[in-house]
Order: structure tokens, then sequence, then C-alpha cells
RNA sequence: CGGGGUAUGGCGCAGAUGGCUAGCGCGCUGUGUUUGGGACGCAGAGGUCCUCGGUUCGAGUCCGAGUACCCCGACCA
């Protein structure tokens, strides 16, 4: 056997990733093309994105709903920008019962037009708004190319859709929603992201303007994370969500809507594996704490395994997400390779020498080797642990922005070094913005803009475009993407 | 949809020039010895060789058609 139970990410990137997928089961390969089975380890995973955003989600005051699957055809083809958008990518229905539909359905690829023509009958008056509603569903775009959790021609997401009185109250619940992304990210899934609006190329069918979160994997590639759409009063209009505002006068409201999908769970394998395999940020680890007990004859195991079993308790009593691993046929070494593969922040071993001297041995996933083992006492323990998940939940944020920072290079007017940036890392440079600048840069180097920065590194100067050259007074951050 | 490739136990593969009971590694089941960084012995289970058709005494192997999947490009949370 290989050292590594994976092909070693820092070979082949790609490769590591696919492995690792099914490999600590995430997933499994479906018998439909482009799709997926989210397996439990991968769904508990799931489970942690979904609690964090939807805690948060509630905080400012969103409330969930659920909308049909189905989309009348002629639904999709109300918001010209939107059809176009997405025409490509929909699976449509066309019979049911066995008889051919009057209308095509569509499985709708995003919700705007559903919740948009509830939107016009819920809405009637200023009194109603804003309205700030939720959904979490999956959605289907039929892909050419799919990967596990990247892209998938069915995914599961949250979409979240509000109307609002003044496009003031839109764009502010816009970028709030990316804060609330932001603090995800960063907090629960120790992810550095890059705030930024898209340009107009990437920006969201029907949107006016589309709002981003960009991590950086670790092949230094750009994965959107994240997007919250300012859609303007476009769906509006196509709608006909109106209100009676104030002064008894018919108003089109503005809307918003954003999302974040199982995309996710990719970002977290991405960003955060190693050779071995998976890490994964305690908050959202569905396995904490594995436990070990190790032993070498039933002399030794009763000891053990009481010992196991009592710490075992006082560790999920207290709140603690531990996995007590007695399979009997496994070494223990095979068992400290196999969690580790599968990103369990903490690993504790109790043999019979800790039961002799009350203490355990505790090893973090984040610090590879003896550096990340050490002894301690089992008195204190869950303290101890509580505080070992906070330190490594704020160590692999750090780690994660070191790299992000490092591979992020600023470049003015040089072109050719523009180009030779975006080989391993990306480049932040002043950018018009227009689709030809960006089409041929594309072309040139198969990296795309990914967002102009919310906070831009030199506001309020101005410098020449990387392509074109005219003056702009923006930087943008270009990068190969996922 | 263009270009290239693959299809053989659960997974990864081997099976020149057709030849009789289709193998190997890992995994799986039973059992015994093991167990502080990927243990080992013994005994087992598991296969429409992608599908259909053809050539032949005989096809996993040759021929034809089909299907699926993978990789590379254009669309994408």
């Amino acid at each position: 056997m290989s050292e590594f139970a994976v092909t070693p990410q820092s070979e082949d990137f790609s490769k590591w990733y696919n492995e690792i997928v099914y490999r600590a089961e995430l997933a499994d390969q479906s018998p439909v093309r482009g799709c997926m089975i989210i397996k439990p380890y991968g769904y508990e995973l799931w489970e942690g994105i979904r609690d964090g955003l939807d805690r948060r989600f509630k905080a400012t005051g969103h409330r969930n709903a659920y909308f049909p699957l189905f989309i009348p055809e002629s639904f999709i083809k109300r918001e010209a920008e939107h059809v176009e958008g997405f025409a490509p990518e929909l699976a449509v229905v066309t019979h049911g019962g066995g008889k051919e539909l009057e209308e095509p359905y569509i499985v709708r690829p995003t919700s705007e037009t559903v919740i948009g023509e509830a939107f016009s009958r819920w809405i009637q008056s200023y009194r109603d708004l804003p309205l700030l509603i939720n959904q979490w569903a999956n959605v289907v775009r039929w892909e050419l190319r799919t990967r596990p959790f990247l892209r998938t021609s069915e995914f599961l997401w949250q979409e979240g859709h509000t109307a609002h009185a003044t496009e003031e109250d839109a764009q502010t619940e816009t970028l709030m929603i990316l804060d609330v992304y932001e603090d995800f990210a960063r907090n629960d899934a120790a992810i550095p992201v890059i705030k930024g609006r898209k340009s107009s190329q990437e920006r969201f069918a029907g949107a006016k303007d589309s709002y981003t979160i960009e991590a950086m994997m670790g092949d230094k590639r750009a994965l959107q994370s994240g997007t919250s759409h300012n859609l303007g009063q476009n769906f509006a209009r196509a709608f006909d969500i109106t209100y009676t505002d104030e002064n008894n006068q018919l108003q089109h409201c503005w809307t918003t809507s954003w999302g974040l999908s199982t995309r996710m769970v990719g970002a977290i394998v991405m960003v955060h594996g190693d050779d071995k395999g998976l890490r994964l940020p305690p908050r959202l680890a569905p396995v904490q704490v594995v436990l070990v007990p190790i032993y070498k004859n039933d002399t030794e195991k009763t000891p053990v395994i009481q010992a196991a079993d009592h710490l075992y308790k006082a560790l999920r009593e207290a709140g603690i997400r531990i996995h007590l691993d007695d399979r009997p046929n496994l070494s223990p070494g095979f068992k400290y390779n196999d969690w580790e593969m599968r990103g369990v922040p903490v690993r504790i071993e109790v043999g019979p020498k800790d039961v002799e001297k009350n203490t355990v041995a505790i090893a973090r996933r984040d610090i590879p080797g003896k550096e990340g083992k050490k002894f301690i006492p089992q008195e204190g323990l869950v303290q101890a642990v509580r505080e070992l998940l906070v330190d490594i939940q704020s160590s692999m944020l750090r780690q994660a922005t070191e790299f992000r920072d490092a591979n992020i290079h600023e470049v003015v007017g040089d072109y050719d070094r523009f180009s030779e940036i975006l080989k391993d890392g990306w480049a932040q440079t002043w950018f018009c913005g227009g689709a030809d600048c960006e089409a041929q840069i594309k072309a040139d180097n198969q990296a795309v803009s990914r967002c102009f920065p919310l906070e831009q590194p030199h506001p309020g100067e101005s410098g020449p475009c990387i392509k074109c050259g005219q003056s702009v007074h923006e930087m943008a951050l270009f990068a190969k993407a996922y």
C-alpha cells in the first residue's frame, strides 16, 4: 500500500478531489448522468451548512416557505434575459399521467418566476413590504460537464427571494445577505472569501447587479461560493409585483434573490484538504472527535473500553459530536489514517497506559504527525477538547487566509505579467469591465474576472484597464475558475 | 455538439496472434493469532466478460451496429 490512500493533491489536484469525495464517503455515483448521491457523511456536512445559514436568515427576519418543483414554461419566458440565460440548461416535462401536457413544465433551475408570480398576489400595500422569503430546495440545470458538488445537474441549495419598496432597500438587502454569506464562510466553514460585484458578463440572467463571495481553492482556482442579486424591477415588471405606496400610487417592487448551494461542500473540501484527505472545520464537522480504544488482549480490553465509554459519554453530554471507533478487526494505525482521510478534527486515543495514568493521547488533524499529538490528563478533558476545537477552527481560517493572500498579486498595466500571474494565482488589476476586454482575456488566459471587490485596494484612485488601457476607477480580480 | 479513449466480481487491473475449469491485488464472509501510525495465517463467497447481431467446431479475444462512461474544447451556482 502506498503512503497515501488517495492520489496526493500535490500530484494531481483534480484527481485528488474526485477520489477523496468518494473515499471519504461524501458522495456516491448515481445511475443518472450528471447527478450524484449524497451519502450520510456528506449530507451531515450539508446539514451543518444549512443550519448555520438558516439560523442567520431567521435572525435577519427571513421566513422559510416552499414553492413547486415544476414551473409552467410560460413563466420562464416572461423575463427576456432570464429565459435566454437558462434556456440551454432546462429540463422540460412534456408528459404526465400518460398524456401529453397542454403546457410543458420546466423543472426549476431557480425560482424567481414562480415566486415572482406568488409575490404579485401576496403584495398589495407598502405595509406588506419588505417581504423576506427563503426556500431550501433542489434545482436542476442540464450541465454538460459535471463534477461532484462543484457542478451537478441537480443540486441542493437555498434561494432567498425578497421584495422591497425602494431601490435602496433592495440594494441594502442584497449586500446584507452577502455579509451573511461571508460571516458564515469565515466563521463556520473557515473559508476567507472576497465579496465583490460581478462584471456584466458574469451577472445572473435577469439581474441588475450580481454580487459574489469568491474563495480560493487549494489549487489556486477560484470558486464562486455564494451569490446575491439585486434584480432591480426586472422581475417585478415581468410578474406585476406591485404595491400601493403611502400616497396611494401604484409602484413596482424592487426584488432580490440570493443562493448558496451544495457547492459549498466542494469548497470546504478544496480549501482545507491536504494529501491525507479532508480536513473539516470543527464547526461543521459531522464528527468533531473520534475516540480510538487500544488494547492487546481481553485483560487490557475491559478497563480500556470502560474508560473509553466513560469519556465518550462525558464528551457527548457536553454537546461535542463524538464517535467511538470500536471496530474490532482493524488496527489503531489503520483507524488513525481512516479518520484523518475523513477530516475529523480531533482524535483521542485511550490505551492501557492511559488507563493506568489517567491520561489520553489527543491529536489534532490540522497539525500532522507527532507535533499535533500529546498526552493530557482525563481530568478536564471536556474543557480541553472545547478549547482545541476552537483553536483548530481559527487555525484553519488563518492557514486558508495566509494561503489566499500569498497568491493574489496586483499588476498594473503589464499584460504579460498579468498572464504570468494567472498561470498560478489570482491577479488584481484595473479593469474596464467591457465585454470585449473580458472575452480577450479569457481567450488568452483561460481565466475570467471573478469580481470587482467591494473593498477596493486603492479607493478613489484610477488606473489603466489591463486590456484596453483606458482609465478606470475600479480593480477586479481575475482567476481560473471552477 | 467536435476530437481522443475505455467498457472483464464491490473497487483497481491482467487476460499477444481465437482454445477447453476467466485470473491478480484490494475489499468482503468465517476463524485463529494480532492491535500506541495503514497486521498476518488458514478456509470461503462473489463474474449475463456493456448490449444485439455476425464469422467459427469453438469468441472476453475477430467483424458490424448500438449504448454507456471518462478525458480535452464551447455553456454554467
